[in-house]
RNA sequence: GCGCGGUUAGCUCAGUGGUAGAGCAUUUGCUUCACACGCAAGGGGUCGCAGGUUCAAACCCUGCACCGCGCACCA
């Protein structure tokens, strides 16, 4: 730092920095280090995507915590890489080759063709927001990028699909599908979002076959779809109706079709409501998920109107044909008119799926596709941590801890000693739990992995309804389960006899319930106000009244929650936890995933298949098939590393498609079946392989379709590690330790990437999950291209620095809540740096060539001064410490930003120049006037009239420079994570780094030991503490530190009294004051020398004895006497009366507020001690305020 | 419908029962020898509403209102 710039500029410094992080290869892990591990995966951002302010937040939180933990002595692999994003990236670049002209439909290409141009574009388009991350600072081991379309990588997500085909979890099947008309592909389901939509409820008429003349009125949003229905239902309860099911309506489009083609059956069907709409639903099985359910009960025929790119098709019927199905609404309306059937329409208000991507509404249709039951459901379902407990629970090898929220620890041999002990406890207590065994909902309430009966059966105790828990092991030992598919009703009858039970057992008198499959519904009962509620509703909308009426007197209270399956219990932590009730939920109502799409860009299904339109011509193949392949098995055990583990071949088959849904297949093919051959990893990714030659020879052909792009990245973890080898790397660095993303890929990422975990590598895939906010703008709109209301990070970090950026985000982003941006923040950040910049020039600027940096602090030369900012380093380091392992990056920020800005500069800094800025500086060990020059053992210069230096002032200034260059030195590491490029050019150049050993610090700040809080030692050493804690006893002795705040506190208030007794009797801040000390002993002249720095005054005259003058301002010191402030000229007593008189309010106000507690009788008897100590200690002060500042007051009257 | 957040200064937000806070904005005064990307001093709040518990409530309980989000949905 040898030239210094009045302002910090980053751009000056920030590339060079980077390039030597790399260049000294900082950023690259090593597994086989013996260092502990800290790792992270970055949530891999789209290829060809853009740097976003999302992308800062995210990203900057996780270079904080990798750069923090490499501080603290750890391992650090923060793995980067993009993800291929199939929907996304092909919709862009298919956009982006119609503007160029290039084509008018990506089939105008072909598929081959279209994926080069696609290959073109990602090797163009994919570095930009890798070397955007950079600009950021980003740590990542860049060594270790991965692509999840890399060779490696698509072999591990076609193993995965092969081995869950083999597990049985992937099947074919035909199903109702989210098909999106404009990409022309499935989606599934957590890729449509609903949108509320007004349109209108049309009503028209059908005439019931078998009685001309009577008609039934059906309402519709739909009327489009009205020649693909095949029946009309209504529920069979309805007495309006019922008597018509078994008979016939005329199914009034296509209207060219003869009536005997247009008769559809009435059906009597419990889903119906009778009161919605007329109670009569017409039943289109083919383009609605209900009805196709109901079309599937009542065998019923689907007839497709609508074809995949969302017109409507020749079954529609000549009026329809052809038309776009919104257009085709309009038609069918006006065709009902024309026919006389529509009876009305009226407004009506909905909600409707759209594709979340493409932004049309989604159509449900029929379609063949790929499907996965999620593995490792079990496992994942009870991982996440909840609020309650600590996370501390472990229930393997037999052995429990469990940490309850209080804090308090139970132990036990084994569950099984636990629920003894819950027992025993519930029956010394009285309380009692309710266990229920119900066959026919399948709900029961279990203790550990055993039901209550089982567990308890040995015991003697039968049939057991209550039983008692301990209300500390409750929240880990009970839970309840059921089918998670089973509708919930059962569930809430059970819950009402479960209140019932209660009730009558006249124990248990307040319960909170939880449990995931009641959607988390709370049973409460409070025994203040004696009210039980359920669901955030009072009792009585659930049970009868006269069951309330059995309420006991309450006494005690039970929390039972759901939980613990498995040892995988609360090993994971959410923050902010809040998330876990959100994945516990989408895990109760896990619904089949359906992963294939009909794209072109992405992970080709590895599957070949070929259909045989009989038996014969299947038997006449296999053979020859059988001998193929089995030549190719041996070539390829042959040419395959053993290691490598793959089995290589692999049939899969399928008969026949599921059955009951033959009805559904539209084109009937007959007999005939398919025959799948799943090929595993290695070779269905190059064509050229000779097996895959050799089927396709055959007459097989590959699947057209790809997966799901969250099919790769839900492997993330482990698959970028090295899977499935046992690479050291993953057995380094596997399970991750944090991982930090949005809320908004929790169902999409996060819930799968931990089953994949589960059942992948057994173990969870992280151990922290950190949801960051959303960043919206000012006005708290989502950032978005076309609001243009998302200024581009590349901008920002050139205007103001990445650092800058950091700083800004972080401050603004408090835990869990969304982030309203605005420019003013990165300002914040960039006035900082600044800051930060501008106290270290000062450093250098006061030092002198020939003292050292970062000398010893020597405690005899330790002022008050030195020690408070040393206490206020303490604390700092201790708040930013506790902030940033508990994800609180703003709290860290804020922390950062009081202690530097607030305390160290303008307190510390200022005070400090009394000793380091002017020569005139006395002893502060001399304990004798200054003002006096022979006390001082100075004599004046005579020429100059200054006192030369006193012999040991060298010594001090060296000490006060020492203990500068101790907290900066902090708090630059301190800075590091946040800040991390200027805090290496300042560690650099403040020559902080030229002590220390190569691999902490001397190198790179990144490996600078992590400030950690002043130990004893330090704090006594330097009389910063009394003694050690252990060892004072408190009664006795005033804790120093303690002493040292109030003397500070007290100096503080005294300096800003004076200056706003300046500021308010309009005294210029570039006007010297000349004050008057009158006491019975002078100031200390350190002490003073700082008053006189911090208050702008030349002298502080000590007088025995001094008559001010009428209206003299006078402050009151907290080491006694009296400062006046005598003006020159006139006094403005005018000025002073108000604001005395305005002082004088306040106290009055406060003092009344304080007596008025204390007067209370009830106060004094059962407050505590302390509390009500501090109340008097608080009139005292104010009382001592309110006689200055009166005397003050008839000062000026008289 | 169910659930989850939120409601504190003009704005953005801290604040887990004991004297209402920060940053920004604003007003005033300062080219004070680190920093005008600065220094100093001020002004500004019945803590969404209504009850309850408590000696004491922004904070705990109950209800309500409004804003945001998520899930599930009836055509």
């Amino acid at each position: 730092m040898s030239e210094i710039s009045k302002a910090y500029e980053p751009q000056s410094v920030e590339d060079k920095w980077y390039q030597f992080w790399l260049d000294g290869k900082f950023f690259v892990a090593n597994e086989h280090s013996a260092k502990p591990a800290y790792s992270i995966v970055i949530p891999p951002p789209n290829v060809t995507g853009v740097l976003t302010l999302g992308h800062v937040l995210n990203n900057t939180i996780q270079d904080i915590l990798c750069r923090k933990a490499r501080m603290e002595g750890k391992e650090v692999l923060w793995l980067p890489g993009t993800d291929h994003a199939g929907i996304a990236t092909q919709v862009q670049v298919e956009r982006a080759l119609k503007k160029e002209g290039k084509i008018k439909h990506r089939d105008d290409l072909g598929r081959e063709k279209f994926l080069e141009e696609v290959w073109k574009w990602k090797n163009e388009k994919g570095g930009i927001i890798i070397q955007q991350l950079k600009k950021l600072g980003a740590s990542c081991d860049w060594t270790r990028e991965r692509f999840t379309m890399d060779p490696e990588y698509s072999r591990c997500v076609q193993r995965v699909f092969v081995d869950l085909y083999k597990k049985g979890l992937i099947y074919r099947g035909k199903r109702m599908v989210n098909w999106c008309p404009a990409s022309l592909t499935a989606l599934s389901d957590e890729e449509v979002v609903m949108k509320e939509q007004k349109s209108f409820l049309y009503y028209f008429k059908v005439e019931v076959a078998e009685i001309p003349g009577t008609f039934l009125t059906i309402a519709t949003t739909r009327p489009e779809t009205i020649p693909g229905d095949t029946a009309v239902a209504v529920n069979p309860k309805d007495p309006r109706y019922a008597h018509l099911i078994g008979k016939h309506v005329v199914r009034p489009l296509p209207a060219e079709l003869p009536r005997e083609q247009k008769l559809i059956p009435i059906i009597g069907d419990e889903h119906v409501d009778f009161e919605f709409g007329t109670g009569v639903l017409k039943v289109t099985p083919a383009h609605d998920k209900a009805d196709f359910e109901i079309g599937l009960w009542h065998k019923l025929a689907a007839i497709e109107v609508i074809a995949a790119n969302g017109q409507m098709n020749d079954a529609a019927g000549a009026d329809l044909r052809g038309l776009d199905r919104f257009k085709a609404r309009k038609v069918a309306v006006e065709k009902l008119t024309e026919l006389g059937a529509l009876e009305k329409e009226e407004p009506y208000t909905n909600n409707v799926g759209f594709s979340e991507r493409a932004d049309v509404p989604i159509e449900p249709r029929l379609s063949e596709q790929w499907f996965l039951k999620y593995p490792g459901v079990e496992a994942s379902k009870s991982c996440v941590a909840h609020e309650g407990y600590k996370s501390a629970v472990n229930l393997s090898q037999k052995t429990v801890r469990i940490v309850s929220a209080t804090g308090k620890e139970i132990s036990g041999k084994s569950i099984h000693d636990l629920r003894k002990a819950a027992l025993a406890y519930a029956r010394k207590h009285r309380i009692i739990g309710v266990s229920f065994k119900n066959e026919d909902s399948g709900i029961e309430i279990r203790v550990g992995r055993q039901s209550l009966s089982h567990a308890f059966s040995h015991l003697g105790v039968a049939n057991i309804l209550a039983v008692a828990v301990l209300p500390e092991l409750i929240r880990s030992a009970v839970w309840i389960s059921s089918e998670p598919h089973e509708p919930h009703n059962p569930m809430v009858k059970l819950v009402h006899r479960f209140i019932a039970a209660l009730s009558l057992a006249g124990e248990l008198h307040s319960v909170l319930i939880t449990a995931k499959e009641f959607y988390d519904g709370t049973v409460l009962y409070d025994h203040r106000t004696k009210k039980i509620t359920f669901g955030g509703k009072s009792l009585e909308a659930h049970l009868p009244k006269e069951k309330l009426d059995t309420q006991p007197a309450p006494n005690a209270c039970i929390n039972v929650n759901n939980l613990l399956s498995s040892v995988n219990v609360g090993k994971m932590q959410f923050h902010p936890q809040r998330w876990a009730k959100v994945y516990d939920h989408w895990m109760g109502g896990l619904q089949d995933w359906c992963v294939s799409r009909q794209l072109w860009w992405g992970h080709r299904i590895p599957v070949w298949t070929k259909h045989f339109a009989n038996e014969k011509e299947y038997w006449g193949e296999p053979e020859s098939l059988q001998d193929e392949l089995s030549d190719f098995l041996q070539m390829l055990n042959d040419s395959v590393p053993s290691h490598h583990g793959f089995p290589c071949v692999k049939f899969l088959w399928d008969q026949q498609l599921e059955k009951g849904l033959q009805e559904y297949r539209p084109d009937k093919d007959g007999d005939g079946f398919t025959i799948f051959i799943g090929i595993e990893p290695s070779f269905s990714a190059a064509h050229d392989y000779p097996l895959v030659e050799k089927i396709e020879k055959a007459g097989f052909t590959q699947d057209p379709d790809v997966l799901d792009t969250w099919f790769s990245s839900w492997l993330w973890p482990f698959a970028t590690m090295g899977w499935p080898e046992q690479t050291d790397t993953l057995k380094k660095f596997y399970p991750t330790t944090d991982l930090v993303t949005g809320p908004d890929i929790i169902f999409f990422w996060v819930a799968r990437m931990i089953m994949a975990g589960y059942e992948y590598m057994d173990e969870l895939p992280f151990q922290n999950v950190y949801f960051t906010g959303i960043i919206r703008d000012k006005q708290g709109r989502k950032m978005s291209k076309s609001l243009g209301n998302s200024p581009d990070p590349l901008d920002l970090i050139a205007k103001f620095g990445a650092d800058a950026l950091r700083f800004g985000v972080m401050r603004a982003a408090p835990l869990g809540q969304d982030i309203l941006f605005d420019e003013q923040n990165v300002e914040l950040g960039r006035n900082f740096c600044n800051k930060l910049w501008n106290a270290c020039r000062f450093r250098q600027m006061v030092g002198s060539a020939d003292l050292p940096i970062q000398g010893e602090i020597d405690p005899k030369f330790l002022t008050s001064d030195d020690k408070w900012i040393l206490l206020k380093l303490d604390t700092a380091i201790r708040e930013v410490t506790i902030a940033l392992n508990e994800y609180k990056f703003s709290d860290a920020t804020a922390t950062l930003y009081r202690f530097f800005w607030s305390e160290y500069c303008d307190w510390y800094v200022e005070a400090s120049k009394a000793v380091l800025g002017s020569a005139r500086v006395p002893r502060a060990d001399s304990g004798v006037s200054p003002e006096s020059s022979e006390a001082s053992g100075a004599t004046p210069d005579a020429a100059t009239g200054m006192v030369a230096l006193p012999e040991n002032f060298s010594a001090r200034k060296a000490n006060t420079l020492a203990v500068i260059d101790f907290v900066l030195s902090h708090t630059i590491r301190l800075f590091h994570p946040f800040l991390p490029f200027i805090t290496e050019e300042l560690w650099h150049g403040m020559g902080y780094s030229t002590d220390m050993p190569d691999n902490q610090g001397g190198k790179t700040i990144m490996f600078a030991p992590w400030p950690k809080p002043l130990n004893d030692d330090f704090k006594v050493h330097y009389s910063l503490a009394a003694s050690h804690l252990k060892t004072v006893d408190l009664k006795d002795e005033c804790k120093l530190d303690e002493q040292i705040e109030r003397d500070m506190f007290g100096r503080q208030k005294l300096v800003i009294e004076i200056r706003n007794i300046r500021s308010q009797n309009g005294i210029a801040s570039n006007k010297k004051l000349k004050l008057v000390y009158h006491g019975s002993a002078d100031i200390n002249p350190h002490e003073k020398e700082i008053l006189k720095l911090l208050v702008g005054a030349d002298c502080i005259e000590h007088k025995f004895d001094y008559h001010p003058a009428k209206g003299e301002p006078v402050v009151y010191p907290s080491f006694g006497g009296k400062i006046f402030i005598p003006r020159e000229g006139l006094i403005d007593v005018a000025a002073e009366k108000t604001r005395l008189t305005k002082e004088l309010e306040k106290i009055e106000s406060e003092i009344s507020k304080v007596e008025q507690k204390l007067a209370n009788p009830n106060f004094a008897q059962k407050v505590p001690a302390n509390v009500l100590e501090e109340h008097k200690q608080r009139l005292v002060e104010w009382q001592n305020k309110l006689a200055h500042t009166k005397a003050a007051l008839d000062a000026m009257r008289g």
